[in-house]
DNA sequence: AATTATGGCACAAACGTTTGCGAAATTGTT
DNA sequence: AACAATTTCGCAAACGTTTGTGCCATAATT
């Protein structure tokens, strides 16, 4: 339309030097009118370089994901990245389908968080080896070649019982996750070397919210004086059941529980917690991700720091 | 590395009749042996076929859209499409953004809410207008001829209204959102139209949780035996405030929401709400997409209805 | 045996960009 | 006025696919 190249039209768009200021402004005006947007396609095409990020989550909606992938996506937007979200639904297959899309889609990393079943972690490794970083965030692979971004477990385990033993408390009723969960299991070691014989212990394992509150009413009779929970999922059961013996807290039982922060915030008083923040752990994994494609050094396993969030429950 | 034509090597891989069984074996299992994955954007610059969906969102972390998301993601996996998830922040500039962006990519559709700021919805139009379907959802334009899929807003009030009546109770403490908002003056309406004269009433309007909390705090003294909360949030506030207040649900107070049905349940009694399913919504948003695409007819707006979920809070 | 079908494949163009290189037009230098 | 330097731009190839068309064998038909 102007009677030029496309290639003028290009560097026009793109400000390259060798173009007249006076042409620039024509193209640009132009551009502007008919609404011209590149194809990132063709971008992709011709400068195999991609500004999209994958991420494989287990499930979008959920407390701790949602705010990791909150946070990433603000990162992306700020670098000018997109963010091609897949749902693995905790599911084997899902999940190797989706390392599928984002090959298929020539993604410039990926944020994987891998499913509870994940033994083989080779298709991540190949994507590795095509010069695609993985950052794995949450549940990762035990591999320690791997970039990876977590929270730190055990400290924040650590914090909650030294909490209850400085409160003086006598008996404490203990609930955590799933077993099998590696997650599970260091939070329950790193609790029960501080607990140690201080004090008096009664412990569970949970796998629904539904469950940690029967096991509460149920150990509710055995007196505890103070109930930690591992997680946002156990706290809800935990809450119930308190609230249906019509407990008061923190004056009949203490409560204190490591969370993202959420559900805390939505009793009264507001539940004391060591906080594990989803957001917090995005904006570090993007920051490795970062370090990765710029060939900045950094290390392979980052930690996001627990603090203790006082809400008046202990 | 077959000595075939990268033609033949395409066709044998989509089992096209041309090719010989014995070539589609051989050019299979060197495809697999060497990983390989058809690059997704060379495919859409050739066809101009695009099997990616964009979704603009206030807000990923947020209970109501995490599950609309959800859902979305879901019917894009079961059929062949990814999705690109941009968030607005509710903020005017990065929805511009986020649309530019979804032209860059060339998105087969659009899932979109509006932000609070919106008023010229000129640019989805526009994208419209190059054959890309846009379906709003939740907060969505005025105009008439656009797609959208809404919550049964008015009808959702009237239940939970309906509902207070049913039980004989004789003073409601109401408390709606942001009075600019055009959902709060729907669902206010609806409201006030069923309780009319029946009963006294209280109303107030909470920007946040904490007003909400505060609120219910003050109007206590009145002693209504029931609370009605617009939201989630201020749901989360009122409860903060009778559990400060030491009242029982529902011997001392009743309580009832409109819900998107996690947060009734992490108290005992569970509360009982009227839902506003995001994941029933993302379901429809989807199904109404895919007719745009296929060209099926189909309503221009679509409401998801409500269901009352009994919780034993009144 | 000559003709016609058919099966199996290769050629080449196109999608929308980027970019190295060469060429024309303009300006500056002697 | 002749030449060199510089500015401004166009040509063409390439990225990885898809797909219409053409070609050569072999098989089927007469």
């Amino acid at each position: 339309m102007l009677g030029l190249s496309i290639s003028t039209v290009s560097r026009a768009l793109k400000d390259h030097p060798d173009i007249s200021d006076k042409t620039k402004i024509r193209v640009k005006e132009l551009a502007d009118a008919l609404d011209y947007e590149p194809n990132a396609n063709a971008i992709q095409l011709r400068t195999s370089k991609n500004n999209l990020f994958g991420l494989i989550v287990p499930s979008i909606s959920n407390f701790f994901y949602d705010s990791f992938i909150a946070a990433v996506e603000e990162e992306c937007r700020k670098n000018n990245y997109s963010l091609l979200i897949l749902q693995s639904s905790d599911d084997i297959t899902s999940e190797q389908e989706s390392i599928k899309l984002c090959k298929q889609n020539r993604v410039a990393g990926l944020f994987a968080c891998i499913t509870s079943g994940t033994l083989n972690i080779e298709p991540y490794l190949k994507l590795e080896n095509t010069d695609v970083p993985v950052i794995f965030f949450d549940k990762v692979p035990e591999d320690e070649t791997v970039m990876k971004v977590c929270m730190a477990d055990t400290a924040s385990a650590m914090i909650a019982a030294n909490t209850i033993l400085e409160k003086k408390k006598k008996k404490v009723l203990a609930i955590f996750g799933n077993k099998s969960l590696s997650i599970t299991k260091k939070r329950e070691d790193a609790f029960q070397k501080v607990i140690g014989s201080n004090m008096a212990m009664i412990v569970h394992h949970a796998n629904s919210s539904e469950e940690a509150r029967q096991q509460t009413t149920d150990s509710l009779n055995e007196k505890p004086d103070t109930i930690f929970c591992m997680s946002d999922e156990i706290l809800a059961g935990a809450m119930k059941a308190i609230q249906q013996a019509g407990l008061k807290i923190p004056e009949d039982i203490s409560v204190i529980a490591i969370s993202n922060g959420y559900i805390p915030k939505l009793y009264y008083p507001e539940i004391t917690y060591v906080e594990t923040s989803g957001y917090q752990l995005g904006k570090l994994a993007f920051k490795s991700m970062m370090a990765c494609i710029n060939g900045t050094s950094i290390s392979k396993e980052l930690i996001v720091e627990s603090i203790l969030v006082n809400g008046g429950s202990i």
